[in-house]
DNA sequence: TTTAATAGTGGATAATTGTGGGGTATTTTG
DNA sequence: CAAAATACCCCACAATTATCCACTATTAAA
């Protein structure tokens, strides 16, 4: 599980150097074998490792084929999706078309997801953090299952 | 599988390398041996190992010859069907005709979709990417599936 | 505080890949 | 039938990328 923000820099070439405490479980999991494809939502980065990556993508090809927003979805996460892996300082090259889509230069955020991990040029992730606070939610809008979390 | 996405370029001749990191892949699932035919939906073009493809044109072939629509997508898709070969540097030539279908110049993009690869123009790509990020998907709209897709 | 260990960064080198073009064969066109 | 255009195969150079190594900074341990 990724859980927790960490900054990190990009160096001249585009290489990322991991959190050297998520080492040991990716190399423990996928071998350091991942996939880095762009978020639908937002301009930033999902960095899967390799197996959960095929297990959504298995998902998203089973989407109905005629479906416009089914065909939308995955013309943008299989087209952007790109096989990394990492090198022996515990980098992963980021593909400069990836970089260019989520506005990456040298500061980023990585944002622990569960399963995955968000790559977010800082700035954005900044003011997008302070948008979600100040937008309130509405309560009629909330799914059943939000408004009966307990925290 | 292909994913990901490579902008490539067309040389003077209309000839394409195939970015290397697939060559291994096709050499052993087809020798070299591909497919090229146009997208119905896009201006694009559609590359497949000639495997795959064979299978997909019986497909195709079973369609009813008396419905309208499924003799369309037969005229199309296999009228305008190419056997090409992986050169030995790892390079295709695709055929004029096509390439004006598609409105191919220098600069290319190639985005791998599971199955096959598509061929686009780069700028094509890009503005039909814009319009899939502006156009918002409407809620009712969305196949049960995707609605419960968890990224 | 010194030493050691680990993590993060940058860069040189070697290997691979991309690109262009020459020459011949083949097809198309006038 | 001649001439032009295209296709095909090959090689060689240029450019890029991967790999490896070394240095610095930071943290942890003695």
């Amino acid at each position: 599980m990724f859980r927790g923000i960490n900054s990190v820099n990009l160096d001249a070439k585009g290489r990322l150097a991991l959190p050297s405490r998520y080492r040991d479980h990716l190399l423990k999991i996928c071998s350091g074998l991942l996939v880095v494809t762009i978020d639908i939502n937002y301009r930033c980065l999902l960095l899967y490792p390799r197996k959960e990556w095929e297990q959504i993508e298995r998902k998203i090809e089973s989407l109905p084929s005629f479906d416009t927003y089914s065909g939308r979805v995955k013309h943008l996460l299989i087209g952007h999706a790109n096989d990394l892996e990492l090198d022996k300082n515990n980098r992963i090259l980021l593909p400069q078309e990836l970089r260019l889509y989520a506005g990456l230069e040298k500061h980023l955020c990585l944002i622990g997801q569960g399963k995955k991990l968000e790559i977010w040029n800082q700035e954005a992730w900044n003011s997008q953090r302070e948008k979600w606070f100040t937008e309130n939610m509405i309560d009629g809008d909330l799914p059943e299952k939000l408004k009966t979390l307990v925290l």
